[in-house]
DNA sequence: GCCGTTTTCGGCCCGACTGTTTTCAGTCG
């Protein structure tokens, strides 16, 4: 059955070509479109069988024309339109994204004019000299084309949050300590914390706009320079990631922090909102367009000059003005927030140093390369007031998981342990216990319930169908000792796909059992992720954010874990390691 | 092609920068 992110995927080639071929309104339409099904956490096929028609009309962007297009995508796996696009343009569109400046009109031109259909026929033309004599285009382009050869060949794809992360608060850093920057804040997809980032908005305050921006170009991971001005600048830094840094004015940093942070589809929304209010929002501000006339657009010419400056110094005034509670950055994706933001209905963020424990962390009694005591030290220096201990079990013999005897043996260490840091943190007795093939468990029961803290997850037979799978894992969790599904899909971003299960129907058997399903915080693994997380707190289900571990520096993953559960619109209450050790370990042996 | 406490028809977000132009289209965010 086709995949919401395969059904995306067409829709967003079918926005492409109509855009190509100057189609208005609807490459937006089906561009939108593709946003949300990427978005929807429930398999539209699920959808489908259960309200057809109908329920895809519900879907947000959906019409009649397009419905009927995903059916036709769900009943024959292909789409007529999409096809007979296809082949009146035979161009790999994918092979195209990433090269910076070429966009649908452009690579229109090039296939009309040279033919041009994949990346391989592009570096050529261009290597010859063919782009350059072609109208619209010149030497720069054709040179600015080769490079984004170049760079898409060695890096391509999106950044990991939590890889790249620490690079962009070293930026962050040292464009801090310059004496001519006031302000400085990371916005864009960095700020609303998504899992995966494309690029990286600075934003700054700054009397002398020139010598920051002059900086900025020239430190030294910059590759290449895209656009370099007074008050937007934009480089490729050597590992790939793009970052842009704009320097704007005190009383307009709310408007262009909020304008920058989007996302696109919450910016837009607000945006008209602002219409409906007689007013007009850009990055600049709030301002009245009654009795204004509008300046003379043309190179150069800002946003707000004619009319009158109503909000925009902070983020905080201009939500007010719209009529709106504050929204927390994370939740701005349009898919909901601003609803609630009208009735002063938000709900209230976990907030980033909420954590008390850590429910899943290795040690090097099995995978882990530092000691039970060693992790010990490392939590209590970051505040966390319990752990448990969760090495894996010896179906994973290769790392040498603990079986019977072996768990006793760690038991006497983590008792030790507990009396020589008493005060200082509360070491729990746990298990990453492997579920098998057929549900059961990799530890028998008598050990499983003297456990502080069974989590249990799945690390091999990844390819059952969606049935076995989903039957595995609610066996699974029906075993009364059980207390955490740890990393409930298994995906590992970039690189893995989760596996095929209905997670609707876990969440509903974790409802029912009292199961806990985990945030796993590892970078690249983020399972549960954000849309998950809030189907999770729709149905009461409670959570946990682990940073799994595998040494001490890890420990700090938990805050990408934290920034999911805040993009799935957890409240603290959701998160059982917000709790005291002692509510928490009551709720879990309830 | 979608959508509606101004609309079931007539709208559809907005500005900076670049390259190739001599007034603007394309791209990006």
């Amino acid at each position: 059955m086709i995949s919401n992110s395969e059904i995306a995927r067409v829709f967003s080639e079918i926005a492409e070509y109509l855009e190509m071929q100057n189609v208005p309104f609807k490459p937006r339409a089906y561009e939108k479109v593709a946003e949300v099904i990427e978005g929807i956490s429930e398999e539209i096929s699920e959808l489908y069988k259960r309200g057809g028609l109908k329920a895809l009309e519900e879907i947000p962007g959906v019409g009649l024309s397009i419905a009927e297009k995903i059916e036709e995508l769900l009943k024959t796996g292909r789409s007529k339109q999409h096809e007979a696009l296809k082949k009146e343009l035979p161009v790999d569109l994918s092979s195209f994204n990433g090269v910076e400046g070429l966009g649908p009109k452009g690579i229109f031109t090039l296939y009309k004019k040279l033919g041009i259909r994949n990346l391989k026929d592009l570096e050529k033309a261009a290597k010859v000299g063919k782009i350059r004599k072609i109208e619209g285009f010149g030497e720069k382009s054709e040179e600015n084309i080769l490079k984004g050869i170049e760079f898409t060949k060695k890096s391509g794809g999106r950044f990991v949050l939590g890889s790249i992360m620490p690079k962009i608060r070293e930026i962050e850093n040292r464009l801090k300590n310059l004496k001519e920057v006031q302000k400085i804040m990371v916005a864009g997809s960095v700020r609303r914390r998504k899992e995966t980032i494309g690029d990286c908005d600075i934003l700054v305050i700054s009397e002398k706009p020139k010598s920051v921006m002059d900086y900025f170009i020239s430190m030294p991971e910059v590759a290449r320079v895209f656009a370099h001005g007074e008050t937007k600048s934009a480089v490729k830094l050597a590992n790939g990631l793009d970052v842009d840094l704009r320097v704007v004015q005190e009383k307009s940093y709310g408007a262009a922090l909020n304008y920058f942070t989007g996302s696109k589809d919450h910016n837009i929304a607000l945006r008209e909102i602002a219409i409906k209010k007689g007013y007009k929002l850009n990055e600049y501000g709030i301002f009245s367009t009654k009795g204004g006339s509008l300046p003379a657009g043309g190179r150069g010419a800002s946003g707000g000059k004619g009319f009158k400056q109503i909000a925009g110094r902070t983020e905080e005034e201009i939500y007010k003005n719209l009529g709106l509670e504050y929204i927390e950055p994370e939740m701005r994706e349009n898919t909901g927030e601003i609803e609630l933001a009208k009735e002063k209905k938000l709900p209230k963020l976990i907030n980033y140093g909420d954590l008390k424990g850590d429910l899943q962390i290795q040690t090097n009694w099995t995978d882990g390369a530092n000691s039970i005591e060693e992790m010990a030290e490392a939590a209590v220096k970051l505040g966390l007031k319990y752990i448990a201990i969760t090495d894996h079990t010896k179906r994973l013999a290769m790392i040498g998981g603990l079986d019977e005897k072996k768990i006793k043996r760690q038991w006497k260490e983590i008792d030790a342990m507990n009396k020589k840091m008493a005060g200082k943190i509360k070491i729990l007795k746990g298990t990453e216990c492997d579920i098998l093939k057929d549900g059961t468990l990799d530890l028998p029961d008598k050990i499983l319930e003297k456990l502080d803290v069974v989590g249990v997850s799945i690390h091999s037979y990844f390819n059952l169908s969606r049935a076995d799978q989903t039957k595995r894992i609610e066996r699974a969790i029906r075993n009364k000792n059980v207390d955490i599904l740890f990393h409930p899909t298994g995906r590992i971003i970039n690189k893995r796909p989760a596996y095929e299960l209905d997670l609707t129907k876990i969440i509903k058997t974790a409802k029912e059992t009292g199961t806990v399903l985990e945030i796993d915080a590892f970078p690249d693994r983020l399972d549960l992720k954000d849309n998950h997380i809030r189907q999770c707190v729709e149905a009461r289900v409670k959570l946990t954010i682990d940073s799994d571990a595998h040494s001490i520096n890890h420990l700090s993953y938990l805050e990408y874990g934290l920034a999911q559960a805040r993009r799935g619109w957890a409240k603290k209450n959701d998160i059982i390691n917000t709790w005291e050790v002692k509510k928490m370990m009551s709720f879990l042996k309830k």
